[in-house]
Formats: C-alpha cells, structure tokens, sequence
DNA sequence: GCTTGTTTTCTACATCTCGTAGAATACTCC
DNA sequence: GGAGTATTCTACGAGATGTAGAAAACAAGC
C-alpha cells in the first residue's frame, strides 16, 4: 500500500502543501504552474479526478461532496505519511533491533543528535 | 525501486534466511515447502530463475556462474534493505526533523529505550 | 564427436497499476 | 427544461509481476 505514481505523488504534494481542501480544476491549474518536470503539463480534468479517485480509494485523500465542485484534501500530514511508510517497512522486519541499529548507525551526526534530543523530549 | 512482489519477497526471504548460496531447483523446493500462504506453490523451475533474474537486474541478488547449477545469493541483508528503504522514504521527505519526531512518538516506550542505548553506543 | 539429461535463456501471455482522457451521465442555475 | 459545469464510466497504452513453454546452451558418458 505504499507507492505512489508521479502524478499521484504530484497530487499529493499539492494537497498536503494547501491548508484549503482543493477542487480538480485547481488541482489541474496548480499543476500546470508547477515548474516540478513532473507536473508541468497541461492535464484534462478527468486526469485529475480519476487520479483523485484513486488516491481516496487508497485512503490518502478525502473528499467532500456537499457542495458542488467537491473539495479534495489530504487525509493525514505528508510527515505522517512518511512515518506510515516508515513503520510499515520497520514493521515487516523481523529483528526490530538490527534494523534499528543499523539505522541510526546510517544516518548523519547531525540526525543522531537531532533523535538524542527528540528523545530526551519524549517521555 | 523499492517494492517487490508477492513472489520475488518470498525468494528473498529464503535468500536472506540462508547462510549458503542457493539453486533455482533448490528455491523452487524450499518454496514448495515453505508453509507461507503467499510461497506454498508447486512453481516451474523456469519461473523461479525469471524471478532470480529480474532480483538480479534489480541488484538484489548475485549469481555465481562458474559452476553449473548457477549460485544465487542476496547481495546484502535483510536489515540493510530495511534500513535501505527507510532512509529512501526518510530521504524523500523535506522536514526530517518532523518527520523523525513523529516516527519517535509513534514508537513503544520499547523501542525508544532501544533506540536511546543504541545512540549512546554510537559514537 | 554425438546423444542425452540438465540448466539457462527467450519469448509470451495474463493481470494489475498508473497515466491519460473521451463519452456519458449528473447537477445547478437561470 | 436548457446550458454550462462537474463527476463517473469506460478504455487504452505502458510497465511490473507471476507464470511457464520452447529453444538454446552445456556437461558427461559413450
């Protein structure tokens, strides 16, 4: 349930950069102005809406049908998303622990010492 | 280049789970009797070395062909493919910092405490 | 060297996902 | 109830994946 194709995923940044739900046609124009190589194009509406429907029927996006242009906007945050994805794949593993370690051992100083302090904020 | 099938999961894991280089007749049994839903099939031996083929297009895996029964073995662990993917995931979002703070509060008290040992053996 | 059994490669097809959009249908407003 | 706008249905091409037969390559004995 993880992947996203180019225009989906273009969708989805314009959805979670907007704080307004979004119509198709905005959508469309939004796109169209994109300088993103894989979203400046000129896309038919019913591009978009198919898209849209597909990205509710997984779940990312959320529609609203009272008014008439329906209004479309992401489910949850991009940065929840990330860490769905994150913790599905961290999920399948069977050693949470090597994979941890490993992790932090891949990452920068300066991501370790960022996770030293989220986790000191933790509680 | 993140997603694997039903199928090329399956031969992974019987890669990853062992120690020794493995044969496509050899896959092809182990999968047979693999108890696993997803793996408990009577395949073609010719399907698993299409398989194996397209794991090793996809730098998965590495075949010996000095001897006959061609080798096949997993390029790398399990765990380094985990964390591979995780940092691909991580990589792809802007705001690290937002997003590693939610993928600390959305883990067990745990695996935060795991991960706070394995950053102070971290140096 | 030729035959035979084994192994690998080529080729092929069905299904699914994704990008793309026209045709048809549903609404809304005057 | 038309006209215009918005949504749904249907469809097709391309790529990924599961699946495997046909063909080619190879090893080993005779």
């Amino acid at each position: 349930m993880a992947s996203l194709g180019d225009l989906e995923r273009s969708i989805m940044d314009l959805l979670w950069s907007s704080p307004e739900p979004l119509t198709a046609t905005g959508l469309r124009d939004q796109l169209a102005d994109s300088p993103d190589a894989a979203a400046g194009r000129e896309l038919a509406v019913t591009t978009v809406l198919t898209v849209l429907s597909r990205l509710e029927k997984k779940g990312l996006v959320a529609r609203s049908r009272t008014s008439r242009p329906h209004q479309y906007r992401a489910v949850s945050s991009r940065e929840a998303h990330t860490v769905s994805l994150m913790n599905e794949v961290l999920g399948q593993a069977a050693d949470r622990d090597a994979v941890l370690s490993r992790f932090v051992g891949s990452m920068s100083e300066e991501d370790a010492t960022l996770l030293r302090e989220i986790l000191r904020g933790r509680d």
